[in-house]
DNA sequence: ATGCGGACCTGTTAGC
DNA sequence: TGCTAACAGGTCCGCA
């Protein structure tokens, strides 16, 4: 479900609601998640305040005084804030319960995602250690970009997707980003010259800044903490349209799988491969 | 080191 | 209508 944007969206709605608040009650209905959900827990974060909620990719970092959740949404996970205590759905299998009174829940169907307790530096944990740059920061650059693909026999799509080159590109916004920089998405990324990287760069960090203000895609059933559907799916050129024309030439859109996801792209627009 | 494919899951939809 | 296969927004791991 979600990527860079989406995760956004759910950390800023999620802040002001929950934001020092104190940890009042854990429930693990299933710990089967990615990784088990630590049964204990409790024994770390109970009592403690949510500090912050900050992002690494698409990861949420719950900072607390000792130690940090870090949070994954997988696939198809979400986590919503309510107020009054409600029957819990299928696949609601972890919630926080505040002092205030306020519960926050996570729904996964598909249990790709993850919850983790650290004590450490998040940013040291093994799930982040090796994560690429922010792409809405500085250090996501047309520089950063063109050293890094140098000598990457790799598909430009599967390159900007991976976590090592830069984080939160995911298959919806990759897609975009590769239509609206007219890039073909098997290009090799050691071909890219440094203007394309430039271009590509400009345009990842456009995309994902307006995802973020639209409030996300929701293609099926991303909500926001607060329930509520992204509109940014309206916008979308390429991505769900294969077989359809493109809304620049009118050329019937391209869907192919690549590295085992569906790729859909302009065949007259995204020329050069 | 790099590139590729499989794995982890459930729910929904397309196709016969 | 009903069964089956394919597919879905992510990413980690292991093999060549």
């Amino acid at each position: 479900m979600p990527e860079l944007p989406e995760v956004e969206v759910v950390r800023q709605g999620l802040s002001p609601q929950i934001l020092g608040q104190k940890i009042a009650a854990v429930l693990i209905r299933e710990q089967r998640l990615r990784f088990p959900v630590t049964p204990e827990l409790h024994h770390f974060i109970l009592g403690q305040k949510i500090l912050e909620i900050s992002r690494r990719g698409k990861y949420l970092l719950f900072t607390l005084k000792k130690g940090t959740l870090i949070w994954h949404l997988g696939m198809s996970g979400s986590l919503r804030v309510l107020s009054k205590e409600k029957l819990p759905q299928k696949h609601d299998h972890v919630e926080l319960r505040f002092g205030n009174g306020m519960i926050l829940r996570f729904n996964d169907p598909r249990r790709f995602g993850c919850l983790l307790f650290t004590e450490e530096d998040p940013l040291r944990h093994r799930l982040l250690s090796h994560l690429g740059p922010e792409p809405l920061l500085q250090d996501f650059s047309a520089n950063y970009l063109w050293q890094k693909s140098r000598k990457r026999k790799v598909a430009l799509k599967v390159f900007i997707m991976d976590s090592k080159t830069v984080v939160g590109v995911g298959n919806i916004y990759a897609a975009e980003a590769l239509f609206a920089a007219k890039l073909h998405p098997l290009m090799m990324a050691e071909k890219l010259s440094l203007e394309q990287c430039q271009l590509l760069v400009k345009v990842i960090k456009a995309i994902l800044r307006r995802a973020i203000k639209q409030g996300g895609t929701t293609l099926k059933d991303f909500v926001n903490s607060d329930g509520k559907p992204g509109y940014f799916k309206q916008k979308l050129q390429v991505y769900g349209r294969g077989g359809q024309p493109c809304f620049s030439c009118q050329t019937e859109l391209i869907e192919k799988k690549l590295a085992q996801r569906a790729t859909v792209y302009c065949p007259t627009c995204q020329k050069n491969k």
